[in-house]
DNA sequence: ATACCTTCCGTACCATGGTACGGAGTCAAG
DNA sequence: CTTGACTCCGTACCATGGTACGGAAGGTAT
């Protein structure tokens, strides 16, 4: 099993110029030479790294970003749950707040959307309300 | 009402370096220079802009960003109401798809979170999840 | 008059997550 | 033996929304 930098790419869903950027970010590890029948300086990859290139889409798409996926790669390694779970809170808190910031903004651009749709009379609601700083967090 | 550039950023509620980035974006009007009682080439601004800066802050709150800001400071002048009606739904069909998004990771990561608090047996289950591609979009 | 504060302006830098480019090497097919 | 494909590496660039810095000029307080 010995994959070339498109094909690990391909594997993990990404670009190559993607691969190259998370070895720069320490998400995966510097790939070793290749040891023939491949042209001089090229590297080789396996199923470590399609395994941890995996890793990274997945706990990219659970809302850690890039430097908590490099530490949670450390913790894979040494299984340390009680620092996993604590990333685990942190992280929903987070996205608790991120979603909140985002509904308030989603209920009150409804708001107004349907106010400016259910009239022609007077300024447009939508404009209006900012100008009001009516819709302040 | 003529403020120097502090004190509008005060009434925004945001820093001097903002003022200035706003206005290098187009969000807030060239000031005037000011014409006497004050340091030469220094700038005043009154009611207008502390009305625009709120502007921005307001639709900024509403999800919106800065280049459709942008664009609405225009609305404001035109009228355009049914251009700012679509600018509200496309910003509130972004929003729901962000709010989407967050909430399957969140829905996933708290699963993982419960899991892993719920026993000590076998390998971490937030790692191993990720490992699995359990976690994938 | 000397220090200190604020302003002006341009430019550089920050985080975040990539994406692209240029030059060089190497391989296989035509 | 030239062309095309792929790789390597470093570096630069993109969007987004700011933040900071340095130098010059002016007002104010001691």
């Amino acid at each position: 099993m010995a994959l070339t930098i498109s094909e690990l790419a391909r594997a993990g869903g990404v670009g190559v110029e993607t691969v190259r950027f998370y070895q720069r970010k320490g998400l995966l590890h510097d790939p070793q030479p290749a040891k023939s029948g491949a042209a001089k300086g090229q590297r080789h990859y396996g199923e470590e790294d399609v395994r941890r290139l995996r890793f990274v889409r997945a706990a990219k798409d659970a809302g850690f970003i890039l430097d908590e996926i490099a530490e949670l790669l450390g913790l894979d390694a040494s299984d340390d749950r009680v620092r996993a779970r604590a990333m685990a809170e942190a992280r929903l808190t987070h996205l608790d707040e991120e979603i909140a910031r985002l509904d308030r903004a989603r209920v009150s651009l409804r708001r107004l959307a349907r106010e400016c749709a259910g009239g022609e009379a007077g300024p447009c609601p939508i404009i209006a309300a900012f100008e009001d700083g009516e819709c302040r967090r």
